[in-house]
DNA sequence: TGATAGCGGACATACTATAACATATCAAGG
DNA sequence: CCTTGATATGTTATAGTATGTCCGCTATCA
């Protein structure tokens, strides 16, 4: 089980994995997963790349699964809402969460050269930042940390 | 001069220092701090608060300082890019930059409540995200930070 | 059987951002 | 003076992202 997606690996065992992860949790808190959302997931799990929402109405409408907006938005809150999946704000965008289910503070790596994104844990509790916004009063709830760079395979490539 | 703009503090010289601050920038760097780019500089001032584009289109267009989105978005884009001013990602919207001029890698602090927003230091090449990064062979060079809680005045309130 | 709740279909709309082209302004050089 | 190039602004249109609303279906449960 690779953390990235950087690295070369069995990425038809990814999905599969990803899917029935997520397939199991559904069951354990009585979610539903529903074909619309199932196939959402699959979409994201495709490559380890952020897809926008109406990339993946595209596919839906072409699968015949929904054709409008509502429809790729919906699913993808629901799997956003239960941390199967989440937003990467600077691109409007949308990955599959890399361990669906355990409660974290994501962070993400995003290569701006083949576009591809990891997810790293980031706990906003300790560090720097805390301290700072610790200092203000500021009481931190969640955070979005999006950093953006060369990843190891494009770095050779400098492209 | 106050960091974060929780506190109570003399705002009218917040802005006036905020402007002569950029307008000394520009001379020195030969930048154009046109009459436009002036005004959505102050509007960005005018709370400590991110503001939509299209809020800052509204004014401009009150004051017939221009009337179509590109006359904000080009504003924002001299002001973002030269770093007087800072985009939220999470909100679509943007800051005046706390301390212009001065390259950093900011961190916002953005209250749920009353929606007031603070500049922090998070320089992402150290701490713990940065180590991951760089186990895995990523290059960090940009970093979007933004942690969103309950600011000092708000915690009491509760809203 | 009827009530409730969750999901998805469909239409319309709002919000955010940029492309593309035209015009204005000003400074440097012929 | 006139041209030219650079930068900024005006204007129209369009692209891209996200939500509101209403309706019907199905499953569940009293
Ligand atoms: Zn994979
Ligand atoms: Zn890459
Ligand atoms: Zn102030
Ligand atoms: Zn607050």
């Amino acid at each position: 089980m690779e953390t990235t997606g950087f690295e070369r690996h069995d990425h038809g065992a990814c999905i599969r994995e990803g899917v029935s992860a997520v397939d199991d949790r559904c069951r354990a808190q009585g979610l539903q997963f529903t074909p619309v959302r199932r196939r959402v997931l699959e979409l994201l799990l495709e490559g380890h790349r952020a897809l926008g929402a109406y990339d993946i109405l595209d596919r839906l409408r072409e699968e015949g699964l929904g054709s409008q907006p509502p429809v790729a938005y919906r699913a993808l809150d629901f799997l956003v809402k239960h941390g199967f999946a989440h937003k990467i704000e600077r691109l409007n965008a949308f990955v599959a969460c890399a361990c669906p289910g355990e409660s974290h503070m994501p962070a993400f790596l995003i290569c701006r050269n083949c576009d591809k994104v990891a997810e790293a844990e980031a706990d906003m509790r300790d560090g720097r930042l805390a301290e700072s916004a610790a200092g203000v009063g500021f009481r931190i709830e969640r955070a979005v940390v999006e950093a953006e760079g060369l990843c190891p395979n494009c770095q050779g490539a400098a492209a």
